[in-house]
DNA sequence: ATTCTGACA
DNA sequence: TGTCAGGA
């Protein structure tokens, strides 16, 4: 399965579904916390015109990964945020080279890229959520699995 | 009734 | 991370 593939999959759970309320309870974490995972930028679900937050199934998985890094990584947010951030954007969004060397998600250590500001036009014109880089990074902090599937060679 | 942002014993 | 304020 390609990233193509599963970035197409994965569109049709990234609705907004659940209520912050709900995906608290879900998650087994209080709505507090859902909203500093937001704050840091581990997370950001869909807002509705109230600015009410709607969680997707998608960010579900994605917050469950969070806990699983978070209670049985040793983990923390910064840890988890440093390894965000070497996935190689620029290989997935088939970056120009000029672009990528002038894009601060290319050389960041510490920040994902959808975190980055000043980005080319190749990101910056689209929502992150909806970005493969994005999306992908849900595999419960498996990087190197992450990678192989980029890289072809499940 | 619920959620939002900001602040802080 | 919990909780309270003051709005929407």
């Amino acid at each position: 399965m390609s990233i193509d593939d599963i970035t197409k999959n994965m569109t049709d759970t990234n609705r907004p579904v659940f209520s912050i309320s709900v995906a608290a309870e879900m998650i087994g974490v209080s709505v507090h916390t859902l909203r500093m995972y937001e704050a840091e930028g581990l997370v950001f679900p869909h807002r509705t015109a109230s600015s009410r937050r709607l969680y997707s199934h998608n960010d579900l998985h994605r917050l469950r990964c969070i806990r699983v890094m978070l209670d049985e990584r040793g983990l923390n947010i910064a840890g988890i945020k440093a390894m965000m951030s070497l996935a190689p954007c620029w290989d997935i969004k088939n970056c120009a080279l000029e672009d990528r060397m002038s894009c601060p998600a290319y050389i960041e250590t510490t920040t994902p890229c959808w975190l980055v500001e000043n980005k080319p036009r190749v990101c910056s014109e689209e929502e992150c959520r909806n970005c493969p880089v994005y999306m992908e990074l849900t595999l419960c902090g498996n990087m190197k699995l992450f990678l192989k599937r980029h890289w072809k060679q499940v």
